[in-house]
DNA sequence: GATGAATGAGATTTCATTCAT
DNA sequence: TATGAATGAAATCTCATTCAT
């Protein structure tokens, strides 16, 4: 099923999608990339809005089985947000192409993909009950609306995709760990 | 030049281009919004290309001219920095829609409207300049990048476009010291 | 009726569907020439196709009427041919404009002047019966198609209007009568 | 690349221009007339300039090589005029519908096909060399200005196109040598 | 008479998609 | 699997014309 073949053509179009723009980049951008011509592509693809899918599909199948595996440990509050952010930096080196889709396209495609709204709920319901779950417990400050904050880290997150580059002074690993301080600095009690 | 009614129109097309994407909102869009035909855009304006330049040529003419002011001045790098921020989440309310707009279409317009490339880079060189200046007066840590420091500060100051809410907890200013806080501590020889 | 702002308008109109074309000639081209906006030009003419039917009618009456006037003098035909080359020679300076259009947009206009095709049909009868006349009085060879023979004539006399200028070594009267000597020499017997 | 359904379609949309003008032709004109759809055409042709394009440079490339063989040549003067004439009404038959839209469209396209007036002007060198070293050498006379003479020849030769008729009384090549002796009686030196 | 805003039909062009070969 | 030709819907844009002010 996943042949390399079109393992190969879905990381061409990514890399289109996230440096051109999904509605930019046209079927044929894709096809002349892997060097064939665009009716050949639906030999694989049943259409240019499956391809985008199986990009991000696979980005939040990924992302989301490792928040759930996290959150299923049922650590303290402050444990757990720090794991997802941690999976969430962890993201941005092997996801590239699919974060900047992500980020850049997501008001078009969270139209079309229903996939993708049902995700974002559910991550979103996973920071969130999980600072609730914070605050109830002393942990975080009582006075931060939840769901902002959720968006904030989120966002902040994902946007470092624009400029992290791998091979630089901070590993994902050591962003995270900053970022973490960085955080908890502003959001715990004190 | 700029009549009432242009200005009308600027803005709604500016509010659609930030909720859809430059390219997924089509002229008719914009003007059934208006309460005219497609056509009648063109008595006001040339393209629709024109309009989203006018929208950001805008907000990058009021940030710039703000940006240089601050730069004249002299005043030493870590006070340039914080009044650079400060103008940058100031410009959060009055123009979301065209830093919206600047955030996700920035790879589609920056190959078509050249202004735009123009004015990164000479807003580049201002942030730039300034975070190496105080790397050689010893105010900042010699271990950063400045370009790809620059570029992370920028990217974290926009993306609060997605999430931030006049009216709500932290007005613009506080957000600009609460990020300074946590900025000068990153950055910050100690 | 034919005020002089009119005859203004027309002349500014003619000049500009001579050096563009009529079609390529907008509306808008025709008022900014005038100084006035597109929408004023509709006080003085229903059409744009009313502009162009006015100088093309305007040079069919005097070219017809003359010819008409030639015609009814009842001379031999081969005087009455040269008078015809003469008038038509004579209004390459007065109606250079009127020619210019009627020799390129001649093809889309005749589908939309219905005055046009009457008024060829007019004198190519004209032209027609003079040269069948001459025939049957043996003052023009036998084995020249009349028609074709008009045609050809009509053709190289207009077409002049794309080289000739007036103050040149040959005027109007001086190329009329080259043009004789040429035409005599080829269609008269000898 | 020129395959056999390109050179029909280009024919077919030749044969419109020549009927209806350049402008006045619409894409939907030549799909239908060749019984696709309009934006099928964009299957073969990047734009409907580039079909007159490709039209109009096919006659000139084939015109100009023919001229420039004969240059080359280098014969007296009358003698290479004379060639160039017979090269210019051979072109009649096979070029009839290209050298129609010249004659027509010119004024519009001369200004977007920036080929043309380059390669008018390379025709134009020719023919006025050729007609100047003819009066140097005393086989011309000395009081016709050469440009304009060019011009007079050129489209008293090109109009011909809207009378000729292949299968009358006179083939190209007798045209041509007719007119070439009402050329010469006028220009030559007695 | 002139302005300026709008109409509305129609033009060129783009592009995802289909399908016979 | 790939090709190449075509579809058809929709997009941007043009422009003659209208009309209230």
């Amino acid at each position: 099923m996943a042949s390399e073949r079109r393992e190969h053509l879905i990381r061409l179009a990514a890399d289109l999608f996230a440096e051109k723009g999904y509605q930019a980049t046209t079927v044929r951008d894709i096809a002349k990339e892997a060097g064939i011509l665009s009716g050949s592509l639906y030999h694989h693809f049943t259409s240019k809005e499956s391809i985008v899918d199986e990009i991000l599909s696979g980005f939040f199948d990924e992302v989301m089985s490792a928040y759930r595996a996290v959150i299923e440990e049922g650590r303290d509050p402050r444990e757990t947000i720090a794991e997802l952010v941690r999976i969430a930096f962890g993201t941005l080196e092997p996801h590239r192409a699919a974060i900047t889709v992500m980020q850049n396209d997501w008001n078009y495609l969270k139209d079309r993909l229903d996939y993708l709204t049902k995700a974002e709920d559910e991550v979103e319901k996973m920071w969130v009950d999980t600072i609730r779950a914070g605050q109830e417990q002393g942990l975080f400050r009582d006075d931060i609306d939840p769901k902002l904050t959720y968006r904030m880290i989120r966002d902040t997150i994902w946007v470092a995709v624009r400029w992290y580059r791998p091979g630089g002074r901070l590993d994902a690993a050591g962003l995270s760990e900053h970022y973490l301080k960085v955080l908890f600095d502003g959001i715990n009690t004190h």
